[in-house]
DNA sequence: CTGAAAGCGCTTACAG
DNA sequence: CTGAAAGCGCTTACAG
């Protein structure tokens, strides 16, 4: 056997061809699970695929099938917990499907996600899931559509010709605004902060017709900081306006856990005499005191939901544009409280 | 014009090259930045690239250069915030390399991990940084070694003798163990959950040589609940041993969160009558109350550091293995106090 | 600085 | 069910 320790050069298919005395085309056949080949010589294969070591090179053959059983995936931010739950969600049904995920950070800067998803193309991703960067435009997704490069929409939303995967965030607001309304509260704040992006207007949108449709003044809507360390010190910004609102509902679940502190700091007790909910649900809100009251959004299920339309876009490149819009559902804890002097 | 629609067609390097009156070969330099070719050559072939909407193919580069400018990722956990910081770290300097990076869960178990690395393998990556698996044998260091496959340990450790990029565990567990001491507190807990790995062992480690060191005695190590809803519950455990402790360690500030909430349920007033401790130093720290004194691991500079190595270990693979042990800092806030009747 | 040729490892028709 | 040939889009020597 003097060829047994050329270590150097790579087993190649042709290799464990002629080891199991078939042709070059079978054993692409025995590898790509197809039945036309015959129960004995695909074993006759397989076992000469382990005797010699052989690891399928995708980067071969991708360039033969043009498929690259690879999908991209872009998010605006690693460092808050509500991606990596839905990267999570992502990663499981994009590996369950054999195919591995590219990720990428775009830092929810446009002109990076721009970068990076010219960098994606490059490396021949079969498609891209991208949560949009604040300000993205309509082009962004003409451009893909031009490169043929299957797309979806994760979270936010840039038009409704293009597959999406979201949350109705909408009907969250609104069962939030009616949970408070009915222990009595008239003034109702919202706290936001980050970029503006569909997913700011539809929980502004949602919370707006919802104290509407309560008589509620709405208009209320103050924004605390970014940094999770400076909210807390924000909280006097809910008291900056004549009328002091008894309640707040939050953007997000970390600027929950902020305010809480901010107005624990002012000596506010939260679910006694001052109301909070969260917006996300994330795993912290059950280990908060008092436990924080959220409206659940499911992140690892959106990410799932997001990977399973690309993958049928990628079926079915040509069908309608889908949409699927996960349910919210307001997760009632402890941080909410009836209003001194209201008969819920 | 007859050819401008044949729009099913990719356009690819040869005609680039016969736009710009250029040979195949010189267009590549081009690509690639050669300093071989003239500037007005330069000019026109990446106008005509331009002109063309040329996109590069790594695939069907790497196939030829054996390179192919991606590596692997793979983490045991993706919803712990810890871990999406130490991916935001490794992407950031991965990106900045003009490379991408494959990910990879393998959930903590060494069967997926087997599973992940090889297909990584057939994708062509680079190069893996992996943390490693509880319960991962040398084994898994030997095989990817007989591969080539280019490999950094993050976080976790198997073998001494592959590059890996953690923190100083034991000395953050000396620095809260010594503080502690300083605040007169003579019986200290360690609450823990989560597989057993390296981590653990130097976290453990580190604990009973600081307590021994002041003479305190060691051994009460705690297991509380992985689920963080849980952990809450889970905090009279701390009480049912004999000598109850004035202090509690936590592995990490999930557990500090938890057990914080615990504590508060039991009636005990963290940093007054009783001393809370986290390990991680994670956003959430800043927003408790009180806010959470924390041993700080850095995961975005150890993610860094792990990219880094794995950069250096491409360009030179057969040196010696290296070590990056990033140190680790007490971030001294207020969930601690003076034990009642001593003199600190 | 540029050109012509070979080849990376696979898959795809096309015959048998 | 199997074989021989061509080709995916690049890069790598090797000459000029």
């Amino acid at each position: 056997m003097p060829f047994e320790d050329k270590k150097k050069s790579r087993v190649t298919l042709i290799d464990v061809a002629r080891r199991a005395n078939v042709s070059r085309a079978t054993a692409s056949l025995v590898i790509r699970k197809s039945p036309l080949v015959g129960a004995e010589t695909r074993a006759r294969v397989e076992e000469a695929m382990r005797e010699l070591g052989y690891v399928y090179n995708m980067g071969a053959a991708r360039l033969r099938a043009e498929r690259s059983h690879t999908v991209g995936v872009i998010v605006p931010n690693l460092t808050n917990p509500f991606f990596a739950e839905l990267l999570s969600g992502i990663e499981a049904v994009i590996d369950a499907a054999g195919m591995v995920v590219i990720l990428a950070n775009s830092g929810d800067l446009v002109e990076r996600q721009n970068m990076v998803v010219r960098r994606m193309r490059e490396h021949g991703v079969d498609g891209v899931i991208v949560c949009p960067a604040a300000g993205t435009e309509p082009a962004f997704l003409h451009q893909l559509a031009e490169w043929d490069l299957p797309l979806v929409q994760v979270l936010r939303q840039i038009s409704g010709e293009v597959d999406y995967a979201g949350a109705d965030y909408a009907d969250g607001m609104r069962q939030a605004v009616d949970y408070l309304a009915s222990l009595g509260h008239r003034t109702i704040a919202f706290a936001v902060h980050g970029p503006i992006h569909s997913a700011y207007h539809e929980r502004v949108e949602g919370f707006r017709e919802a104290t509407q449709s309560h008589g509620i003044d709405s208009g209320r809507i103050v924004r605390v900081p970014n940094q999770i360390g400076e909210i807390a010190a924000a909280a006097h910004l809910l008291f900056d306006e004549a009328e002091r609102p008894t309640a707040v509902i939050c953007f997000n679940d970390v600027i929950a856990l902020g305010l809480s502190a901010g107005l624990y700091d002012r000596g506010l007790k939260v679910g006694e005499n001052f109301s909070l909910i969260g917006f996300d649900d994330v795993t912290d809100a059950e280990a908060m005191r008092p436990r924080l009251t959220s409206v659940s959004t499911a992140p690892v299920t959106i990410g799932e939901n997001a990977a399973r339309l690309l993958l049928g876009r990628l079926a079915d490149p040509t069908g309608p544009p889908r949409r699927v819009v996960n349910e919210t559902i307001l997760h009632v804890r402890q941080s909410c409280g009836v209003v001194p002097g209201s008969e819920p």
